[in-house]
DNA sequence: AGCACGCCGACT
DNA sequence: GTCGGCGTGCTC
């Protein structure tokens, strides 16, 4: 009987930003890899349906390859990528591009892997020293890596010929769950089988990990998967090795330094139920999970969940959606919640979890606002900070200096004749470094010598200002003879604070310097004094959402000190001691601080209360950008509705990376601004690149 | 994104 | 006279 022709409508991974119908001598399921004909070459494409009747029939062309005999990519979750690709205004193909690991991509196929083997009892005993003792380790199921320390050759030639069958390890014995305290408990008995989006509010140490754990275990143990997401630049090495000792072989982990091959095989084992655990940062929701149960965002309020380049989606939002359309529970965790989250629990959106009980009880901090108007300071640090930090460490205990700025020192200048060096392609100075001696743009990545002499009027030139490395070098001196480490981006290199953080464990006393990386990871049980030297640049920032990351970053710096045996100190320098944000924070009261700043953006309508789109363009002439925003906005202006447009101006810091950036805000409720962006706009002219960013985080 | 087609400058 | 620059347009 021949088969009937079908035409399938097929995304390929080539930013077409639609379908294109191909035909196949019988049907193909939704979410299949294909290999299909573009115009003179090959490229892969996903299948997104079936068509009832091919029009056009004559002129289409058949796919050449079905590369998956069963879907790795379910209906649902491409129906999902579907729903994000619309929301954010990026093409299907740009999203199935991040999604699919390079293999993916590639059009590798997905073979599950064999995880063990064991002896075939129906094969004799073999000769051969190196068989035998394969022969002894397989009679039960043997690994593949102790297989591959006995002899991967041998083993491969006994599994040819069928004397090793594959297998299946046994379980390994899980750790037991810890007891929980009634606020633990509690939780769990509010999220489970309620599935919504709930923000679980925790301070440190409270116990957020053992309810994922426990969350997770009922739906583990019935089949179902958890997906977890963490954020960036956060210590998830101990996390993860929760979870992986609570569920051996249960856990995958996809994280930066997963070769190719091993992403793809966790990828294919997700998509395929093998695996019920997954955690990785925001790339990781992409991945497809058949049997979702569950979603955890730890650290929700962090800012890397949004993704700075195309697509710009916000994993945290669409962890919300995904929940909200498999119909599982999202378990949102942070000490510090984003106005976002807050509102959305006031609203009743989100339900309210509480953890306010420490495991372990800790002594009252004393904060202290130290006024810096008219005092003198030591390469930026008051006399009060300095004897705080050196009593601290007479006392055998740490202390920990707050810096958010990299480098040596912002700015190198000549005193005479106001000369400072310029960085050739941005609006920036470049900061200068010592070790290795340089000036160097943090904006595009320009190096230069850093010049011993004025070059206008040969005077010595003056380093002002301080960074994170200067104030190592000063600490150094003054502290002396106990340590000082600085823990920074390059300090720590590309694994993290992690390193760092654990070589402070050992509790003796020395100087921890360093930007917000210092914020989380390892517990530091004998740091009791913390010092904020200069936080004033984010005070009045332009940015509408400085505060909100100022409060959160300094509550949880500043929560580093006071452990459960001594009290804390926390010291904060600042030149503008009237701010209203410092009673709050003194206070302890991220609460307040939180309301305070609703308040305001309320008042404006800015986010969470009113939605923003923010159309940016980029060219290499300056002017070209602005004047094709100039012409959006033209477009635009009819269709308007309500919603607000602001610009276009020129980005706050135009040129970078000697590009000159435009951008034009637009600023309404959803709905009116999701009407605005459907209206035709003028196409983008091949001379400037033009990105539409929805719900920025940061609007530079 | 690729890859073709197309119409103007310096080379064997 | 052509080789090739990259500007515009299309891909079932």
């Amino acid at each position: 009987m021949p088969t009937s022709v079908i035409a399938l409508s097929v995304r390929v991974l080539a930013p077409l930003g639609r379908d294109l119908t191909y035909t196949h001598d019988g049907p193909v399921a939704t979410g299949t890899r294909v290999r299909v004909p573009l115009g003179q070459r090959q490229v892969m494409g996903v299948v997104t349906g079936t068509l009832e009747t091919p029009d056009n029939a004559a002129e289409l062309k058949a796919i050449d390859e079905v590369i998956d005999s069963a879907p790795l990519l379910h209906a649902e979750h491409l129906a999902f990528l579907s729903w994000a690709s619309d929301y954010y205004g990026v093409g299907l193909e740009t999203l199935l591009q991040s999604a699919l690991p390079k293999w993916g991509r590639q059009g590798r196929p997905f073979t599950p892997v064999t995880q063990a083997w064991r002896w075939n009892p129906e094969h004799p005993k073999p000769k051969g020293s190196v068989r035998q003792a394969i022969w002894q380790a397989s009679q039960a199921p043997i690994c593949v890596p102790a297989l591959k320390s006995l002899g991967w050759t041998p083993a491969r030639a006994l599994i040819e010929r069928g004397s090793l069958l594959p297998a299946e390890m046994p379980r390994q014995a899980a750790e037991t769950p810890l007891s929980l305290n009634a606020e633990q408990a509690r939780v769990i008995e509010q999220v489970t089988g309620a599935p919504k989006p709930w923000l679980l509010e925790g301070v440190t140490g409270s116990g957020k990990t053992e309810v994922y754990l426990q969350l997770a275990q009922p739906l583990v143990e019935a089949g179902q998967q958890v997906l977890v997401l963490v954020p960036e630049i956060g210590l998830t090495p101990q996390l993860v090795g929760r979870f992986e000792r609570r569920f051996p072989g249960q856990v995958l982990h996809l994280h930066s330094a997963l070769s190719d091959g091993l992403r793809w095989q966790g990828y294919g084992e997700m998509a395929r139920n093998k695996k019920s655990i997954l955690i990785g940062t925001r790339s990781a929701l992409l991945t497809p999970l058949p049997d979702l149960g569950l979603i955890v965002v730890d650290e929700e309020h962090d800012g890397s969940y949004k993704q700075a380049e195309s697509p710009r989606y916000h994993a945290r939002d669409l962890a919300i959606v995904l929940g909200a359309r498999r119909k599982v529970p999202v378990v949102l965790g942070s000490a510090t919640p984003s106005l976002e989250s807050i509102a959305n629990r006031e609203a009743g959106r989100f339900g309210a979890c509480y953890l306010n009980q420490r495991a372990r009880a800790a002594q009252p901090t004393a904060q202290a606002l130290i006024d810096l108007r008219g005092l003198t300071l030591h390469e930026g640090l008051s006399d009060k900070a300095l004897s705080a930090i050196r009593d601290t460490l007479e006392r055998g205990e740490q202390a920990l200096v707050f810096l958010n700025r990299r480098g040596f020192a912002p700015v190198l200048t000549c005193h005479s004749c106001g000369y400072h060096p310029e960085c050739p392609s941005c609006d920036a100075r470049p900061t200068v470094h010592r070790e290795p001696k340089k000036l160097w743009c943090h904006h595009c990545d320009y190096q230069a010598p850093w010049p011993a002499r004025c070059p206008s009027c040969d005077e010595r030139l003056s380093i002002l200002g301080q960074g994170t490395q200067r104030l190592e070098q000063t600490l150094e001196l003054a502290m002396a003879p106990y340590p000082v480490t600085r823990i920074d981006r390059d300090t720590a290199g590309a694994g993290g604070a992690g390193k760092l953080l654990q070589l402070a464990q050992d509790g003796a006393p020395r100087v921890l310097v360093g930007t917000q990386m210092l914020a989380k990871g390892h517990d530091l049980p004998n740091l009791t004094c913390v010092v904020v030297v200069d936080s004033d640049a984010q005070l009045f920032s332009g940015d509408f959402r400085a505060l909100e990351r100022l409060g959160q970053t300094l509550v949880q710096v500043m929560g580093r000190a006071g452990r459960a045996d001594r009290p804390g100190q926390v010291w904060v320098q600042t030149h503008q001691p009237d701010h209203p944000i410092w009673p709050r924070l003194m206070q302890g009261d991220y609460a307040a601080l939180a309301q305070d700043e609703l308040t305001m953006r309320k008042r404006g309508h800015l986010p969470p209360y009113g939605h923003m789109a923010l159309w940016r363009a980029r060219s290499a002439h300056a002017g070209v950008a602005m004047q094709h925003l100039h012409d959006l906005a033209a477009a635009l202006k009819p269709h308007l509705n309500g919603v607000k447009l602001m610009g276009p101006t020129p980005a706050p810091m135009e040129r970078r990376a000697g590009q000159y950036h435009a951008q034009l805000l637009l600023m309404g409720p959803r709905q009116a601004l999701r009407q605005v962006l459907n209206t035709p706009i003028p196409a983008t002219p091949r001379t400037l690149w033009r990105g539409l960013d929805i719900d920025p985080q940061d609007l530079f």
